[in-house]
DNA sequence: GTTTATATTAACGTTAACGTCAAGGTTAAT
DNA sequence: ATTAACCTTGACGTTAACGTTAATATAAAC
């Protein structure tokens, strides 16, 4: 099949296919005479497998990271190894972020309490 | 003084106070023969007004909205009624983010775990 | 009058994941 | 053989706040 034909399968572009290429994280199984990509069923296994992994929280890269461990090895043990140390790390990037976030509510509170003291001052 | 010399004494640089200028936050006292930019203590103030909003978490679109208002009325107080109405905004938009965070780590703990199953199944 | 320091505008680079043209080539159907 | 539908690469646009050249012009100092 072609690039419209997977892509519509799959519930991407042609342009997210071609970008995800580009990124190195699928390949065209034939690429012949007009040049255009020609793709089998395991390019769609594959897009999905893309789709999971974007839905766990893996960006692109760390998709290309891990992805090609899904199809080397049947059991998947190192591919899900792999993925489990990638969501662990988002899980301490996620606490930092909150806890970033915490001290940037506490401060604007402050400032917000200041202001109000300084707005009540000029009124009276 | 030219731009140099105002960026200096407000410890940003003229590339800065050209992309201000650009963003309609600030406009030297003068602009004669050469086509240097001219500036006078006035705008050193304005920049100090610029970089203290800044550091109560204004963007510079915000800042560009509010800071007229600290040099038409020596009360400033629309100014900081202004700065207030955003903070607050910023104050519910810094909400909206750690709860979805929290939610977001709340599932990617639940994936963890997960993964941590399916490893320990096909490691036995 | 020449060097040196500083100035000018213009324009690309920085992040992530594509969307959206544009100009042209290929394939399938009629 | 023509048309419609699809494909190709290339390149700009999207956010924020500037950093960093580059090529050129002006001012200040000697």
């Amino acid at each position: 099949m072609r690039i419209g034909e997977l892509a519509q399968k799959a519930g991407v572009t042609p342009r997210t296919i071609r970008y995800y290429e580009n990124l190195g994280l699928i390949h065209p199984s034939e690429r012949e005479g007009g040049g255009f990509r020609y793709y089998t069923e395991a390019e769609l296994l594959r897009l999905q497998k893309i789709d999971c992994l974007k839905s766990l929280g893996l960006t692109l890269e760390e998709i290309a990271s891990a992805i090609n461990l899904y199809f080397e090895d049947p059991t998947e043990l190192k591919a899900k190894q792999k993925v489990l140390t990638i969501l662990q790390a988002h899980l301490q990037e996620t606490d930092d972020k909150i806890a970033a976030l915490a001290q940037f509510r506490s401060e604007l509170q402050t400032n917000i309490t200041k202001i109000q003291q300084c707005i009540e001052k000029i009124s009276q």
